[in-house]
DNA sequence: GACGGGATGTCAGCGACTGACATGACTGTA
DNA sequence: TACAGTCATGTCAGTCGCTGACATCCCGTC
């Protein structure tokens, strides 16, 4: 598997961070980056399709994580319901550090480019579990509503979890628990 | 302010969209959409900042109905229906024909590039819609996670006008007033 | 009819991204 | 030990998105 230094992609993901951190987004070539990875530019684009998704490595892993969980629910309980808990245990599973997390956010919302790449991650994640709801007997135009709520739900959890003061006192499954609790107060009628 | 022909802009606009329909996104030329519409690449470039923004001409206009429903609202009420009748405001008067948006839509939705465009638009609105809540006194994590949702809200009801097949049935304030209730549901306790 | 300003044209150039082909490194096998 | 195959990487040439600098043209104004 591995051969020449071994994680090509890693480093690139690392440099690519560092880089648009210390000088910016567009102020960064690709082929500074390939060469603070020590490859060639063309190397970089076989890794990654484009100079945005270096930063959106592990993308995929919690939409797997979400879609499994709805997939595994036990029958019964409402689509936000079920929905709600596999946000939880998606960010249960993402296992990221605050402090890489808070990095990357930064260099993100640093960028129209970069947050407009963000913003479609978290579309594909609504896309992929309305479709599982859907074959958990949702109907489509609610699957697709809950999906999109749900994920906005969960992505305000994950920022105000990248705000918490205190180390000790911040998770992320409760971070987003408490976001779709209050998603819920405030959509309640009397609100 | 007109010179030359005229409307260079809509010219422009024109002649993209129907490039996008034709041939797709990424097969279709800054220098093809400037000759279809009789001037030259770089003026493009002077009208749009970039080839994905030449679908979004008036996307600034709904935004500015959001804020101004918001900012005017007479005091009480919830944030969310503050907001909820500030989109719904803002759905009437766009005053684009189901026509026209269907066949922009249809174009987004078949490129990424173009969909990741649509939800930076959808993210600045939420992010202006916020902060005229928080003018209004709402604290301001709760006004980013109500933006969010409403705002998310007022995508599906826009996509769910589209999908209607009777014309004289799809209203787009109903639309979007009817997902605004759909939301409550989903979102109430007992669901 | 000279003048000024805003919209357009022209031109050169950088950087993102891609296809085609060559080369290197490591593995398995005789 | 030699040889072949495979896969990541390197090299090279080219297209296209996008920008800055400068020239030009059209129009209203004095």
């Amino acid at each position: 598997m591995a051969r020449w230094e071994p994680d090509a992609r890693g480093r690139l993901a690392k440099a690519a961070l560092e880089l648009y951190l210390e000088r910016g987004f567009e102020e960064t070539t690709v082929l500074d980056i390939a060469e603070r990875a020590g490859v060639t530019e063309r190397t970089f684009f076989r890794h990654f399709t484009d100079k945005r998704e270096v930063l959106f490595l592990n993308s995929g892993a919690l939409q797997d994580a979400v879609v499994a969980s709805i997939t595994e629910a036990p029958p019964g309980g409402s689509p936000l319901e079920v929905l709600g808990a596999a946000l939880i245990e998606g960010g249960r599973q993402l296992g990221v550090s605050r402090e890489h997390a808070r990095l990357r956010m930064s260099a993100i919302t640093r960028h129209p480019s970069l947050l407009e790449r963000e913003l479609l991650k978290l579309s594909t994640l609504s896309g992929a579990a309305s479709t599982a709801l859907q074959e958990r007997g949702v109907a489509a135009p609610t699957a697709r509503l809950v999906a999109d709520i749900a994920v906005g739900a969960f992505s305000v959890g994950f920022e105000r979890w990248l705000d918490v003061e205190d180390d000790a006192e911040a998770d992320l499954p409760d971070s987003i628990g408490a976001t779709l609790a209050e998603l819920r107060e405030l959509a309640a009628p009397g609100a």
